[in-house]
DNA sequence: CGGCTCTACTTATGCGCTTCAGTCCAGTCC
DNA sequence: GGACTGGACTGAAGCGCATAAGTAGAGCCG
């Protein structure tokens, strides 16, 4: 239980003052290189590191940022993407010896007054907004309070409803790194079009999420790229959990004319979706192709393995803490690009059964 | 942009000196009922709230309690336990208006360096640590460090390889919180031994980690009371992944007196493990029985669902919180139980088919 | 009524750091 | 050689809060 040591004490066995301590130990000039040296030998020697709440105390940064996960305790879990984002995320915050604070609450309205309680007890420089979406309060909120954020995914229109043809891009606020959900989409109908499927149900994600509803419309647009209309293929929205992933399965498989290809948001449901169909003895890929949105051992532990879209999440994630410790550092506000996800075909897909109609 | 009001502030409107409010606001003795009052109405007014920094360096707590997690990074994800567990975590936390500051590193070295940093840097009040492994360094560290401490599973045997028979319980400088593992395992094996099942494999997780070595004493001992020995039932050690689940299962199942039930230590290996007995032809469980330790939604959209040993995962996270704040609050170091795991038995288990011998 | 105690405050100090305003001294220039 | 400059450093103030020490006034007692 030693004291931990302050300048002060470096001060004193240095024959410095404090001031020139924290010169030295701050990479500031005002201190000749000789003593410069001496001062950090003798902190190193003392192992001292700086206190953080005097730090933040005298106007510096508090040396944390913010990361709030807005999430009903029954839907965490399982899947794989947060924890892989948050390791990366602290690849980077860890090596500019920046701490993260880290909340999980129970909805968007809760997350907000976490940031207020944050930004008002000083204790976060920044955060990671995750999630974003339609009509989201959060860029507002923080832009208010003026938070530095990095929205992880792009936002989606702030205040009002979407309503105009041509999507008004948010107002720069915050930055951003986004995910190329349209490219993705490309590929994923690329691949299953390629295959000769046609009729093609896409099992989404929550659809208050900007990025559930960016992939629809990617949907829609490359469907009709291809002379596909909304009675070939369509998107259908959950809540992104395995039991109404399944519920979704069994009603479109249901339907006179049935999908033969289901692409589903995330790992979770995809498998769900595939224990369904193993269920109503529909066998996989012959009579229907299945593709996940998101990679994860769960996608190679099922029988068969499951066509996923990987992504670099972790990498991701060390994108959006490199984007808030730039803007922290004053740069500006920016949108940033992550890299292009990659189709992986494992054994879940194949052409349609013959008899198909195009 | 507004500027956060300060004590100052507080002061200037009620008409007292700023220690009143200090008084006033930490429900100190000093101030009468009414100024008391009048003082609390216009913090409120003023939406203020203390500044974290300015509290930590008065001496103060900071307000913030710290987790590391210490995992390479390829293993991270899928696994639902910890996201459950630090959502019960913050339940508590959230309502001590305590601050959850998260850290993923690779390994337990990296881990003893964060605790050494927050300790230096008063970053944190305490610590919440997960994974306890056998020769585990870090609670002789954070006794030195004088950082309160709840390890989350009772820890393993300290310093020393373990070798004397009769397990020496770690010194109790530290609180902890602990699964009756003891308990499941023996629920398992009434499950299984039951059924009919004489040769039961246990295909356990990091053999670094106590809990693994308990589970493996436990389910040594059950066997020993039913008359088992180890040709009948044995543990084999893996690293958790579906990979090395896969691999195992694979193992043991080509052996020439193969078991009739496997018992996983996680999720993932149980769903790995049934994919590959699926891909042998394996009918599960006609052929084989499978449970798997910690149930998901994973367990639940495999087909067949799997048996599985459920645990509050949540109430575990809200019970080591607890803790841990009545040892931020002077309380005495000690080990509380968590409730008992219950086997949920689905389509998994069945009885060993008939010819098996005994 | 002087001395005591108790309540309800105020004043002052300090936590460990950053930073602004000086101080001191060597060097430079006309 | 006096005025000026700039580098190296010191002193002191202040961030927002907690708290020990001090004070003023009311109440009580012998």
């Amino acid at each position: 239980m030693a004291r931990r040591p302050t300048i002060k004490d470096i001060a004193r066995r240095a024959g410095v003052s404090e001031s020139a301590v924290s010169f030295a130990l701050n990479d500031r000039p005002g201190v000749s290189k000789d003593t410069r040296a001496r001062i950090r030998r003798v902190a190193e020697e003392l192992g001292w590191q700086a206190n953080s709440a005097a730090r933040a105390l005298s106007g510096e940064r508090s040396g944390a940022v913010g990361l709030v996960l807005a999430r009903p305790a029954h839907t965490l879990g399982v899947e794989s993407f947060f924890l892989q984002l948050v390791s990366g995320i602290q690849e980077v915050l860890a090596a500019a010896r920046t701490a993260l604070l880290f909340q999980v609450v129970e909805d968007v309205d809760a997350e907000c007054a976490v940031y207020r309680r944050w930004w008002a007890e000083r204790r976060v420089d920044g955060v990671l907004v995750v999630d974003p979406r339609t009509g989201d309060p959060r860029p507002a909120l923080l832009a208010e309070l003026g938070l530095p954020a990095v929205t992880i995914g792009e936002p989606g229109s702030p205040a009002e409803p979407v309503s105009s043809p041509v999507p008004v891009p948010a107002p720069a606020t915050v930055s951003s790194v986004r995910a190329d959900d349209a490219g993705a989409m490309a590929q994923v109908l690329d691949h299953l079009h390629g295959l000769g499927h046609r009729r093609i149900v896409h099992i989404a994600g929550l659809p208050g999420l900007a990025h559930t509803v960016r992939r629809i419309e990617s949907l829609r647009a490359e469907a009709e790229r291809r002379g596909l209309g909304p009675d070939h293929v369509r998107s259908v929205v959950t809540d992104y959990s395995d039991a109404e992933g399944a519920a979704a399965t069994r009603r479109v498989l249901a339907e006179p004319q049935a999908p033969t290809a289901l692409v589903y948001d995330n790992d979770v449901m995809a498998v769900a979706g595939s224990a369904v169909a193993a269920g109503l003895g529909i066998p996989v890929p012959e009579q229907l192709s299945i593709v996940a949105w998101d990679d994860s051992a769960l996608c190679r532990v099922t029988h068969p393995r499951l066509t996923a879209l990987v992504r670099d999440t972790a990498g991701f994630g060390r994108l959006a803490a490199q984007e808030l410790l730039s803007v922290l550092a004053g740069g500006p506000p920016r949108v940033r690009e992550s890299e292009r996800p990659r189709l992986e075909p494992r054994d879940s897909t194949a052409p349609p059964p013959a008899h198909t109609d195009a």
